[in-house]
DNA sequence: TCTACTTCCTGTAGCAGCTACAGGAGCAAG
DNA sequence: CTTGCTCCTGTAGCTGCTACAGGAAGTAGA
């Protein structure tokens, strides 16, 4: 058994954020020591780590939940697991999408301050009404 | 002079947003009416619809405040601005860049959940102690 | 003028996913 | 026994909004 400090190496969450999945009901709460400290199993530490390579992954936590709810009944799981990866593989695909637009509009926006001018020409170009919107919803993670 | 109701419509911010901008001192107090409501002139729903443009570009509101505050001095404003976009450049192609390895391990992952075996063998991967790390510190938004 | 309806006001709380304290207690080594 | 580390709980902060509640102001029609 393992106290906090060492679950968080183990695992690479952090332990604030480990008592914060504990008192989201993310993870199980583990045991306590006589003095009222925190004891994590290596599976528990497994489980942590799970809940990070997911996050690394971009899984919102609500998924995660649903991931480890799914570990627990073994069958049929699978089919399901894809379903989720594949929508939120649609929505990295749309953020790439939109993060390559923005950079676009950037670069061009920026190339023009060069011309030597007093004023800006990026901030003019912002200011001015005639300016393409982008109104791009997933823009804002 | 338009209420909060026709700024809001003609800059694209939410009403909300806009008294949140207010609030956080990104945008000047307007002038009110005898009513007590908001009164703003046209160079100020410019302002907002500024404001809102370099959102979408993904500018963060401290850097928007910068902009705003060069905007009013007029000289020598150019060159911070295109260093404040090109950093902001470079992060937003470090975004891309952690995206698309997101992907192609997100993609690598799914593509075995086709073997028809009852367990996930994504989850599978996810749980096991050989797994590649990512630990990307851009990938959390 | 009365009434209904819309718009606006302030203030507060919530979202996600942590992170950072404050103030105290447990525990091991020297 | 003291130093120093880790841990505890509880709360507040971060970003950039959004969503109420409960009330006041303004507008339009009868």
């Amino acid at each position: 058994m393992f106290t906090i400090g060492k679950a968080s190496e183990q695992s690479g969450v952090n332990i604030e954020t480990i008592r914060y999945y504990e008192r989201e009901g993310v993870v199980p709460k583990p045991g306590r020591s006589a003095g009222g400290r925190r004891l994590y199993s290596p599976d528990e530490i497994a489980t942590l780590r799970f809940v990070r390579r997911c996050r690394d992954l971009g899984f919102p936590i609500s998924i995660i939940q649903t991931f480890l709810s799914l570990t627990k009944q073994s069958d049929r799981s699978c089919g399901e697991v894809k379903t989720l990866a594949e929508s939120h593989l649609d929505e990295i695909n749309a953020k790439i999408e939109n993060l390559e637009l923005l950079r676009k509009a950037l670069l061009s926006l920026s190339a023009n301050c060069d011309d030597g001018t007093a004023a800006c020409p990026m901030l003019d170009a912002l200011m001015k009404d005639g300016f393409g919107e982008l109104r791009s919803e997933q823009s804002r993670p």
